[in-house]
DNA sequence: TAAAAAAAGTGTGTTTTAAACACTTTAAAA
DNA sequence: TTTTAAAGTGTTTAAAACACACTTTTTTTA
């Protein structure tokens, strides 16, 4: 046997692109960097490389994010691969989409200088380059989707966090308001919550109970058969 | 501007490989093929070809589903990209796995004996090559998900069915039986089908009424705001 | 020609889940 | 001491999901 059996086959480039979601202020957000090298130089544009021969695109996607934020262990999950013939105008070249979801006060802010990148609420962000437009429309509505379905949104608050938080958070994923009582109703017959004896004296006079995702338990119950349905 | 800035980067393979379903004798069943050249020669395996460089990545998979069923519209969905670095022993490529529905009668069955390529239950299929195994189970639990809240399941069966043939497609698809009557009822409730006058004899003495499904109904429901939820 | 067999067809009651809804508590600031 | 701003807390109603069994039709067979 012999490499030559796929030796009349076109090789092609593979990006790798990065949405970036982050949480602030009630808002969510898009981290993007505008562009310093051609085609479309100082114009706005995920993050993203080339994939290398001796990485898999996770690796790939991996090597992305922590460049830009200094983070290692981020949830992060391949999209879609995006292949339209010109879609980068100086080369053939496909992309493989990923979207991560990260604690937006937890990174390493000083690279982001570095890079000239910015946080942008995702509802005024502007015009990005090549089909990242669509990219981050698909995934807007992957998140939309599976924050429905698996307990991801902890993922872009910080380990300890108030219920009006978690609410609100919520709320800017799904583009839409919940109500106060049954949003928490819900979550506490989830039972995947712990409630500790500490307040948040950040956004209110009276302050407000912090709570924690219980990832051992909610690990086990999932083993039982539970699945997180919000 | 040049198109130096990417020359430096690496290229790859990038085969496509389709999961081809079907329904048959309450069975869900998928379209293998047995490999004709290295590596590999002699294995079970999906049916895949490289991406060329003039086409997109839909295009290619519309392409290999052509070449093997005769068919051109086919329902047809990107699944994922698989990538690991030794995934194919012969080169390094990346694979997209595509899954796609079909009506198992109504493609030109001729052309699979001059593939090699045979149906099998989705339960008692082959090993198979490389990483098609993990496309394969990947592209059930899509379908599972996807069969739940579009309805694409009507892809697999013929334009007239019963409703048994409908209920046991969507026992074939979840695994697992479902009500006759709660199914029954739930179909009708959603208001997408219509009742023909004409009635299928060949699975019981008794005939069973044939349906169809209203796509434009559907369409133009959905444009008011409904979703299909099984 | 009556009985058996095999699939088609059809509704209701119960349980669970989702949704709507408003007042009280707390603590700081005025 | 009154005002203010957010936190915290349950109940009622409506809708959806689920469990559940007999009758009809027609062919086959005894």
């Amino acid at each position: 046997m012999t490499l030559s059996n796929y030796s009349n086959e076109d090789k092609v480039l593979l990006a790798v692109d990065c949405i970036i979601f982050g949480f602030d202020k009630e808002e969510l957000k898009i981290l993007l960097i505008q562009r310093d090298f051609e085609p479309e130089k100082g114009k706005w544009s995920l993050i993203g490389g080339f994939l290398k021969k001796e990485e898999n695109l996770d690796e790939a996607a991996i090597r992305v994010l922590h460049h830009l934020t200094g983070l290692n262990d981020i949830y992060m999950e391949q999209l879609y691969t995006f292949s339209k013939v010109d879609r980068d105008p100086a080369d053939r070249a496909l992309s493989v989409a990923y979207y991560a979801l990260i604690d937006i006060k937890n990174h390493d802010s000083s690279l982001l200088k570095r890079e000239s990148s910015k946080w942008f609420n995702l509802k005024d962000a502007p015009n990005l380059i090549f089909d990242h437009n669509r990219m981050v429309e698909r995934s807007l509505a992957r998140l939309q989707r599976k924050a429905l379905s698996k307990p991801i949104g902890f993922e872009l608050l910080p380990t300890k966090f108030t219920m009006r938080q978690l609410q609100k958070l919520y709320e800017a994923i799904l583009e839409k308001k919940l109500d106060k009582r049954n949003f928490i109703n819900k979550f506490n017959s989830l039972d995947i919550l712990i409630k500790l004896d500490e307040k948040d004296m950040s956004s209110s006079k009276k302050g407000a109970y912090l709570f924690q995702f219980d990832e051992e338990k909610y690990n086990s119950k999932v083993e039982d058969g539970f699945s997180f349905k919000l």
